[in-house]
DNA sequence: AATGCTCTATTAATCGTTTTCGCATCCAGT
DNA sequence: ACTGGATGCGAAAACGATTAATAGAGCATT
């Protein structure tokens, strides 16, 4: 392995003038530096990464936490396409992305452990379970963090505009005839109070009244549960023409319903989900929904991210969350209802 | 931060002491060493990973590549899946995962300079093109290496049973009555040659003629080329009944073709796929397909890198691999052919 | 010629650990 | 009482980098 002290060797200067050129300091001369740079490079110099570190206290990871509540994170299409955008964002930063997790070499740590221990820069947080009482103690820790969908105080976040969205959904069947409009949301969370709020207002606004037993409450991700949920709307006496499931994923429960209750979409219900997962456009039929920008949410997210590391030790940032624009992806699941 | 010097002070011993203490090295008394370690735990001592691997030249780093044409590994079910259980093994050894890059900090290096610079202690990769240059660099670099679905030299590997899984597939289509079975499989790769013996012995121990024009190369996970390779089968003059796909998600944009064709699966044409990811469960007709033990492939992954890294200055192992046994998911993708 | 200034380059301290080595101390065996 | 081998502990040298302080050289100004 080559350090400074080989370069220096060679070029015959102290190391700290090595050090000095290769970060271009000030404080060398240009030839020197200039032979310093080369010979580095000639020798195939690369800093140690954990030397660097010890001294500067900087390490250029980042965490990332994609924990769910059955721990399958990185199996959920929508967190890991927002993560793929924030990783290249950050690595032309030159930041490493870490995988957080809870055991780190048989005993069980916490994750402000496992990141004090390594030393993290910063962590980026997209999950289930914002509750968790780990996560609470990470975000009061002081660390540079920044959140998906949910906002902790002092933190910046980044989230779509879920209002609008499930808004945009309901807009959307109304214009095509729907007013029997039946709602699946996911857990009880930030997310989903917006959305609820989006449905109640928009329904409200387009003249439709509220009806409880056209709203159900499901889980994120869930198939089965959301399944069960559409067989009970379906169930009704007078069921909704169209409904709105929690995520393209759970969704697939949903048809799968419907299927089983012998009847068919879109002729028979009309469906909408939320997310615009990448494979959902070859399944047939095609699912209308509504999406969710993940590149521009990864983006922002590093951009935040990026701020508050900046920032470190300097007065706190006004923690600024930035939401991004959804839009509906029209599919062929939702048509005129049937008179009925 | 608490320091082993902090300890030291408060204990009235000195840093060696602590730091055999806590590491349970001889050379300390049971009483002083049980007495450190309670105050280390009391202060909430944490190592820091930097100044450990500095001198110890271990970084308990595991560096993934996942990499895939369009950059989009861990938007790849499979992988993933592969590498939440190898995540789940590493970490029990204390091992923390860090997605590799080409870019560190503006200027892009290669993948075994971002290994060097963090010092990884070991690489997994799963990817698709592995005659990438930069792929074999890393290869010869003498890091530890396991990889999936691919053997390099002096690296142990992790792969499916692929002869068997096409064998298996062309088994129960004919089982079911089918002579007529087309294969499209994925790039040509040590994957796919595999896959390619496992179709022409079994056709061959079946007695069924092998018909070039029944066979196709596409790419994996590619939907749109599937589906263009799906329409030239189905254009034949005698099209199979059976086609094979290189992955469940390339079978979706095959299943799109036959229903383009007006055709439906499975009444008018057999579909099995290859992979068994979890959602293809949650679609309608649910997908028959050779079903590979990602929790298997990952853990055997695991295994194999740590019996390397362990292993690491002595003797080279004999680079070991693992075949990992594939079953078939009967689907509803399969029935009678049609008399024709 | 003395003074001051700028520039370059070096010395040395430091980050937090690990680990070798040496010095006491203590006890058993003679 | 003396030797010899454990045993417990500390001093100090690394690991590879950064950075403040410092020293020397060169040049211009007075």
């Amino acid at each position: 392995m080559v350090t400074l002290k080989d370069i220096a060797k060679k070029c015959g200067v102290s190391v700290a003038s090595v050090s000095k050129a290769i970060n271009h300091m000030p404080g060398v001369g240009t030839q020197t530096a200039k032979k310093i740079r080369e010979t580095a490079k000639s020798m195939g110099y690369l800093p140690n990464a954990a030397a660097q570190a010890l001294k500067t206290n900087r390490t250029f990871i980042i965490g990332v936490l994609l924990e769910d509540d059955d721990s399958h994170g990185l199996l959920h299409q929508f967190f890991v396409s927002v993560l793929e955008s924030f990783k290249i964002k950050m690595e032309e930063q030159g930041y490493d992305l870490m995988l957080m997790n809870r055991t780190v070499g048989k005993r069980t740590i916490s994750y402000l452990e496992h990141c004090r221990y390594s030393n993290m820069d910063g962590v980026f947080v997209a999950c289930i379970d914002f509750s968790d009482k780990e996560l609470l103690e990470l975000a009061d820790a002081g660390i540079p963090m920044v959140t998906i969908d949910h906002t902790y105080p002092g933190h910046p976040s980044v989230y779509s505009d879920n209002v609008d969205g499930i808004s945009k959904a309901v807009r959307y069947a109304h214009k095509l005839g729907h007013t029997r409009i039946g709602f699946i949301s996911g857990a009880l969370a930030g997310v989903t109070n917006k959305r609820f709020e989006g449905y109640q207002s928009t329904l409200k606004e387009l003249g439709i009244p509220y009806r409880d037993e056209y709203y159900k409450v499901s889980r994120y991700r869930d198939v089965s549960l959301t399944k069960k949920l559409t067989a009970d709307l379906l169930k009704l006496p007078q069921p909704p023409t169209c409904i709105l499931m929690p995520d393209d994923y759970a969704g697939l429960g949903g048809l799968s319903a419907i299927r089983e209750a012998g009847l068919r979409v879109p002729e028979d219900i009309s469906v909408i989900g939320f997310d615009g997962l990448e494979f959902m456009a070859h399944i047939s039929p095609r699912l209308t929904t509504i999406n969710q920008d993940t590149q521009q949410i990864g983006e922002a997210a590093a951009e935040l991210l990026l701020k508050q590391i900046d920032n470190k030790g300097k007065e706190a940032l006004p923690a600024k969350s930035i939401k991004v624009p959804v839009t509906l992806i029209e599919g062929e699941t939702v048509v005129l209802p049937k008179k009925g």
